[in-house]
DNA sequence: AAAATCCGCAACCGCGGGAGA
DNA sequence: ATCTCCCGCGGTTGCGGATTT
């Protein structure tokens, strides 16, 4: 395995950066800049290669870098922000000012997906901060449909544009800034006038597209509701009731997972955590023939040890956890609908994996 | 107290895409 | 049209501190 064609040089050092190390490519870059990375090892008198170097500025030595842990509105704005475009590190982190994507890429893989893993404690008695959630119903606003008509063209055209990509992060950005509009007049299948959803709500990028007049199940019924907008396709399959894909890709081929599990225990996706979760307002929602598979992934779960912690994230309570080896049945469509299911969150996807 | 294990984070690696020759 | 260079990105690795046994 050769380093990177600037690297190929001998003495070219790799590793931890020293103090010194830092401070010669601080002073470089505030005095002159870093016109082209790889010029700068050698002006700043480094034995690193540029790559080594953009790194190091990008992800450290950046003076507009912030630091420390992240907030619960950085919390939030990752887990909505990843519901959109997946795992576009790079494009959640220019949503977060002095976040490197780097960071939040770690911050995913370590904290995110070990709260997939220990997921929530279904109580009941729902707490204060719950009540939002629980309460609150799907809603579909402009933005959202035009955020989901834009992720959809542009994971399926080869041919979208910067400008398209650059419309869909104005929309997120807006979204996830302002306050929630109000809901939509009228219609036969409108929500209950609650409290607005909390900000990690994030959109959902489903194909929003009128059903076939035939349908007529809870399942098809569903396309009216506002909050849940599945594609008809999906929906009229009856051997599997996938998810249509997000946001490139986002989604393909996920499907229900049990989010009521004895014990509260629930488990992402496997393959590193490849999982989605939907909110359900604190009720759980059961594919009765997942029930076997349920329980053998219980098991599986209550072997690997746990949750001693709980996971009393506000965000993260009403996750009702996804699988991509399961599938999306009517009766769990219609349990979420009942529940009044104000999150849908997305997690990882596997699909760059063979 | 020491060894083993876990976990967070910094850094590396490989790949894809754009620009210029 | 092709090649080369460089940048930027996502995935992965490995170090080192923290925690557990």
């Amino acid at each position: 395995m050769g380093h990177h064609s600037c690297c190929n040089q001998q003495k070219v050092k790799r590793g931890l950066w020293s103090p010194e190390e830092d401070e010669k490519l601080i002073r470089y870059i505030t005095t002159h800049g870093y016109g082209c990375w790889s010029e700068v090892p050698e002006k700043a008198g480094l034995q690193r290669c540029g790559k080594s170097c953009r790194l190091r500025w990008i992800n450290y030595l950046r003076p507009d870098i912030r630091r420390g842990r992240f907030s619960a509105e950085e919390e939030k704005l990752i887990i909505s922000l990843h519901a959109i475009v997946g795992n576009r590190w790079a494009h959640i982190a220019s949503h977060l000012p002095g976040r490197t994507d780097n960071e939040i890429k770690n911050y995913w893989n370590s904290w995110i997906k070990k709260k997939i893993r220990k997921p929530p404690v279904m109580s009941t008695t729902t707490t204060t901060s719950s009540s939002v959630t629980t309460s609150s119903p799907p809603r579909s606003t402009a933005a959202s449909d035009t955020a989901a008509a834009l992720g959809h063209h542009l994971q399926t055209s080869p041919f979208a544009t910067t400008a398209e990509h650059l419309q869909l992060d104005a929309i997120i950005s807006q979204s996830l800034s302002l306050p929630p509009p109000k809901l939509a007049a009228g219609g036969e299948h409108s929500p209950p006038a609650t409290a607005p959803l909390p900000l990690h709500c994030p959109f959902f990028m489903f194909d929003t597209s009128p059903p076939p007049s035939s349908l007529t199940s809870p399942v098809a019924q569903l396309h009216q509701h506002p909050f849940l907008t599945f594609t008809a396709a999906a929906m009229e399959t009856p051997a599997s009731y996938q998810l249509p894909p997000l946001v490139d890709g986002i989604g393909m081929g996920m499907t229900a997972m049990d989010c009521s599990g004895h014990d509260h225990h629930h488990q992402a996706g496997s393959n590193g955590g490849q999982a989605a979760a939907m909110a359900n307002g604190g009720r759980g929602c059961y594919g009765q023939q997942q029930q076997q598979q349920q329980q053998q992934k219980q098991e599986e779960v209550e072997q690997l040890g746990h949750e001693e912690d709980q996971w009393d994230d506000e965000s993260a309570q009403h996750l009702l956890m996804w699988d991509d080896d399961q599938e999306l049945t009517p009766s769990n469509l219609e349990a979420m609908e009942s529940g009044a299911h104000s999150l849908l969150f997305m997690g990882p996807n596997d699909h760059h994996h063979a």
